[in-house]
DNA sequence: GAATATATTGCCTATTGCGCAATATATGGT
DNA sequence: ACCATATATTGCGCAATAGGCAATATATTC
């Protein structure tokens, strides 16, 4: 685990640490099975605290809600790929950054390039057919854009507060919310990795990147 | 009947849709009003119920949470815009055709172009500043996106299920987001209408147009 | 005005979110 | 290894909520 990008060194990861992500980690993955078997309205947190192995209290310290639990991967995969943009070499172009950082959460469990698994398409629909859920998720991503938009910021050299950023990493994070939504649906399951470069190439395609100091595009960063 | 856009005709309304309208609009006014005084934390749908003088019963017969009866208003907005687009005359350009829409529900309340009033924008803030009123309000713009989604298909000769269509209007649904987000924080309050204008151009240049069926013509819509 | 359809309400119950205090487990210092 | 401290888990209990059911009040249709 010899980190090659010199990024923040591996966690040593105290053992209390450990237990809690474990049981975090537990609680999720209970409260997935449980919907994708009974449906989500069907599922109690009662039920899902059995199922993990904890009393429904503990339940309530680690989530506030069943939803929350039931879109917790999916919001760290998020918020793994906001960071990933960070991560992402300087001298890459703006869109190739963004690409790879979207898809670095998928890339490690290879949903990315192969056929995705029917249990990681099964959890996405899961997570997708259900407006109380795309509302949960929301929560998760509008954190993630701040991420995204400050990342972008530092990259470009503007505030990742002003107009353009945000509207930015808006675009990035929609468009990602959508291809997902017809990565999921498409019939004969399709890798998602061209879905999306197709997608953030449409995006990318004609959405002027303001020079950082020479302006020929005469916007500033529209805050004021 | 006789409708100059041949749309449906405007509709008698019956006594009772009156009333379950009114009722209605005075449960969420009275919700909004007493979140803006409270804060949305210390208000209970008991509250809110006496307020628009109705019981709790009555309260979830109209609505299924508080957030839901908070964000009615801004749903309906946003069910306008969305509506508003298909009303456009249909040789006006897309995007212009988009930018009236989006500012349709806005225009009437005399926000667009004038300083908006300080109750709209308390009210913006109270929506855009929960994150549960977020992920609520959600729920609502994924309907209006299948909406936008169809009206532009048809307004360009595609299909609205699409990737295009469906990633456009995801776009142009949360670009809008994201503007009124701006503006409710702009410091000296500002009308909406500039603001939406730039937001929308700067997406317009990033979205090319495919020409519907003569391939001619193309892509000089980059309006400003 | 009578017959029918719909809305409002009260009553009741299951579920939830969370504060509080007691107990169990981990951590850090000696 | 042992003890003091910090944190996690749990049970108990309460306030708030979502919604089914049936009785009553109000509209609509004929």
């Amino acid at each position: 685990m010899t980190n090659p990008s010199g990024q923040p060194a591996k966690k040593p990861l105290s053992l209390r640490e450990r237990n809690r992500i474990a049981t975090r980690d537990a609680i999720a993955e209970a409260a997935i099975q449980l919907a994708m078997l009974r449906g989500i309205h069907d599922v109690r947190i009662e039920d899902i605290a059995a199922e993990a192995g904890v009393s429904t209290r503990t339940f309530s310290n680690y989530f506030s809600s069943k939803y929350e639990a039931l879109t917790c991967r999916h919001a760290q995969r998020m918020h793994h790929a906001a960071v990933a943009l960070r991560d992402q070499p300087a001298d890459k172009p703006l869109w190739s950054a963004i690409a790879d950082a979207v898809l670095a959460p998928w890339q490690s469990s290879a949903a990315g390039l192969d056929t995705p698994s029917p249990e990681t398409l099964a959890e996405l629909r899961l997570l997708f057919c259900d407006s109380a859920l795309q509302g949960e998720i929301l929560k998760d991503v509008l954190n993630d854009r701040n991420e995204f938009a400050h990342a972008i910021g530092d990259r470009l050299g503007l505030d990742g507060r002003g107009l353009y950023c945000r509207l930015l990493s808006a675009a990035v994070t929609t468009v990602t919310q959508v291809t997902i939504d017809i990565f999921h649906e498409a019939d004969p399951p399709a890798p998602l990795l061209p879905l999306l470069r197709e997608a953030l190439g449409l995006l990318s395609s004609a959405f002027p990147i303001p020079a950082p100091e020479t302006g020929a595009a005469g916007k500033s960063e529209g805050k004021e």
